[in-house]
DNA sequence: TACCTCCACGTTTTT
DNA sequence: CGTGGAGGTA
């Protein structure tokens, strides 16, 4: 009998999900369908008995992409997903950690920093050790620090290669010991910490190595070489990895993934079988023909060629703007057309290289009175009203984490000053003990005894009264005696912080409906950091570490939650409307009809990948997910000129459209350049009309040129008339060079 | 403490 | 061009 599920997939498919006890590493190209194929192996593994709900161990890398295989696996089989192993790697490793902190070396209530905490930290800290702030930049700290963890590296494992790097793990090993006294946690130590717990601890590891028979990585090009080991950890010999993930869309290698894990994968899990998913269900025929003429570009691939068996549909419509507001003007008449043949806004995305190039079109849009969400910019948990009402709850709370206090502890100003915090920072300081410690002893004089004192007694007042109370009245309890909401009710921006504010008490009801069952059911008991009951074979079931009274419980759990799933880019705006967003975050998501601006170099590929080991090849995979993303109609703009930090910038077009085969290509407009009258640039345009080989052949600036010599460029600039006439050109491959017009034989380029 | 002005900076980003 | 941070002044 053959389960339900099953059906409509194909033969590759049906053998990756129906796959023999082995290990395996599956090739899914872009709409091949690779999260069902995840999720079926799944069910297909519980189903048939081969895995218990509990016996396997399922990762990703967003928390929407561990919703979805959650969602998908509920639909499939009548289980409860809740207690299984699925999730992110940082919420996995949370998981983990907290349910054995001890063993980890880590308090109870440790709290998680995201990257602004951590920066605000490394900043506090480099204040304290009178470190130069512009010769060892924070940012760059931050970075240092991280990749460093990313790689598995503790302070001492880092090669100290010059006097920069020293000082640099010096800082480390102060950061990771103030995180420590403090009892936080960054984002890159979830998963390190995690690591070296199982590392160190054999029973532990032996213990989760017989327990995830199965283990299924989502996105595996996106792992960096800690996840990989951590996945070494927890993968034993009994263990098989199902691995899903496409070279081709390796985009992330800036932040440490590599791809290269999926050669040592094969090689580390023994793995015979590799099964490409090469049949798209997305695109027509000539999209797919564009991106595989253009990845074959790549080296080092491990090779696949996307397929379709519908037709081969339109061209790809390739618009050459004068400038970047004739781009945007373009895209919006498009898009107002695409609607009017009863497209869906939402239906249509347009995408760019860089956050920088929305703008343009944004107001575009707004002026067109075109309904558009961009995505990116600041989360739901990121904002301030929202961090702020969270540093009171850690407090209540009872977390020694001192970022929470400065964050608070004058705001609402309650006339705590520079002068009294320095106080309270010497006793924190020379009894190496957290700030609200330091602000709970009775030491300190003057008006600062008062005041801070007040501020003790407010924080414990509030975590009296929120003792015994829901997570939403406690953090309604909060806002109010905190003074936040009087605080923003008096200030004139304040509505929408309101707004906020109430929406965070609505996300606690939300998460305690949601979780309410795991915390008040039969949880089995959580304190394994005695190895002889591991041993005894209990089974770790809990997200949570059993506590007192289930209000903290949840409480903590809350405050976890909102530091790794940061929330929505934006409150959905429900209503219908054209998506923006950059190629990096449109990975894994489809539209009807899909605009890629900005096609120029130096911008798409962007300048700076020029420079970096295989960074050409980097932005050629984002070029491929970029195009892969659309279903039916496929634009590409570019813009000849384009206003870019403040000054006006001439490109020439991406060298990805040499990558395509023309064939594939209709261009939109097809009248030269050189007549198109639309917006004009710069008083140097006399001086070249002049110059020019004649009224029909300007030369003007944001003109394409060829040179026998060197190549292909723009005119940026020109100055002098007749023989005198010089123009500057920035040739693709030559740079910038100031040519005499007469002697240069310079052929346009429409 | 709040506001304002000046200056530096400017890929991609999840957790 | 636009922003965000820092530092100075009322």
């Amino acid at each position: 009998m053959t389960p339900a599920f099953l059906s409509g997939l194909n033969e590759p498919q049906l053998e990756a999900v129906t796959l023999p006890r082995q290990s395996s590493l599956i090739l899914a190209g872009a709409g091949s369908g690779k999260t069902r194929v995840l999720t079926t192996r799944i069910a297909w593994l519980i189903q048939t008995g081969q895995a218990s709900p509990l016996g396997l161990l399922a990762v990703t890398f967003t928390n929407k992409a561990a919703k979805e295989m959650l969602m998908r696996i509920s639909a499939m089989l009548p289980i409860n997903t809740r207690g299984m192993w699925v999730g992110t790697f940082h919420g996995l490793c949370n998981r983990m950690l907290r349910t054995h902190y001890r063993d980890a070396g880590l308090p109870q209530l440790f709290q998680i920093l995201d990257s602004q905490d951590q920066l605000a930290l490394i900043k506090r800290l480099m204040k304290q050790l009178n470190i130069d702030d512009e010769r060892y930049p924070p940012r760059q700290a931050q970075w240092f620090i991280n990749t460093a963890k990313d790689e598995g590296k503790r302070a001492k494992d880092v090669d100290p290669y010059d006097e920069f790097s020293r000082r640099m793990a010096e800082f480390y090993a102060a950061y990771d010991m103030q995180c420590q006294r403090e009892g936080v946690v960054d984002f890159a130590e979830l998963l390190l910490r995690s690591y070296e717990l199982l590392a160190r601890n054999e029973v532990l590891r032996d213990h989760y190595r017989a327990r995830f028979r199965h283990i299924l990585v989502d996105e595996f090009q996106d792992t960096n070489r800690l996840q990989y080991r951590w996945l070494q950890q927890l993968g034993g010999e009994e263990s098989c990895i199902f691995a899903v993930g496409d070279d081709d869309q390796s985009i992330y290698a800036f932040r440490g993934a590599s791809s290269a894990n999926m050669q040592d994968l094969q090689k580390d899990f023994h793995i015979e079988k590799v099964i490409k998913l090469e049949q798209n269900y997305r695109s027509h025929g000539h999209i797919l023909d564009a991106a595989n003429a253009l990845i074959r570009h790549n080296h080092r691939r491990l090779g696949k060629n996307l397929w379709t068996s519908e037709g081969k549909g339109e061209p790809l419509r390739v618009y050459e703007a004068a400038t970047d507001l004739e781009e945007a003007a373009f895209v919006v008449e498009e898009v107002k057309a695409l609607r009017n043949d009863g497209i869906a806004l939402g239906n249509m995305a347009v995408l760019y290289r860089s956050n920088a190039q929305s703008r343009v079109l944004e107001h575009a849009l707004f002026n067109a009175s075109v309904p558009y969400r961009v995505y990116g910019g600041l989360r739901f948990f990121e904002r301030q009203e929202v961090k702020h009402a969270l540093a009171y709850l850690r407090l209540v709370a009872q977390s020694g984490d001192d970022g929470a206090l400065l964050r608070v502890i004058n705001f609402p100003a309650r006339g705590i000053g520079a002068r009294s915090l320095e106080q309270v920072q010497t006793v924190a300081r020379e009894r190496g003990i957290s700030l609200w410690g330091a602000a709970c002893a009775n030491t300190l004089s003057g008006k600062a005894a008062a005041s801070i004192g007040a501020f003790v007694g407010l924080i414990e007042k509030m975590r009296e009264a929120t003792q015994g109370l829901p997570l939403p009245e406690t953090i309604e309890h909060v806002i109010e005696h905190s003074g936040l909401r009087s605080h923003y009710q008096n200030e004139k921006e304040g509505a929408d912080r309101l707004e906020n504010l109430s929406e965070l008490v609505n996300a606690a009801s939300a998460f305690v409906a949601e979780n309410e069952v795991l915390i008040v059911g039969d949880v089995p008991e959580v304190q394994s950091d005695t190895p002889v009951a591991m041993q005894a074979g209990a089974e770790y079931t809990a997200d949570v570490p059993a506590n007192t009274d289930n209000k903290s419980d949840m409480l903590v759990t809350f405050l976890a939650h909102a530091a790794l799933e940061a929330g929505e880019h934006q409150a959905l705006a429900g209503a219908d409307a054209l998506q923006l967003m950059t190629v990096h975050s449109a990975k894994g998501l489809e539209f009807h009809a899909v605009f890629i601006s900005g096609m120029e170099e130096g911008l798409f590929p962007h300048e700076n990948s020029l420079t970096e080991a295989d960074g050409i090849e980097e932005e050629r995979r984002l070029m491929y997910v970029a195009l892969t993303r659309a279903r039916r109609r496929l634009y590409l703009s570019l813009a000849q000129s384009r206003m870019l930090h403040g000054q006006t910038r001439y490109n020439i077009a991406s060298r990805f459209f040499t990558e395509i085969p023309e064939i594939l290509l209709k261009r939109i407009n097809a009248r030269p350049r050189y007549q198109d009258s639309s917006v004009r640039s710069t008083g140097t345009a006399s001086a070249l009309s002049t110059a020019g080989p004649g009224p029909d052949m300007p030369w003007r600036i944001g003109q394409s040129v060829m040179h026998a010599k060197f190549g292909s460029g723009v005119i940026v600039s020109a100055e002098g008339r007749g023989t005198e006439a010089r123009v500057q050109v920035n040739f693709r491959d030559a740079g910038l060079k100031w040519l005499m017009l007469e002697y240069a034989k310079l052929a346009p380029v429409a």
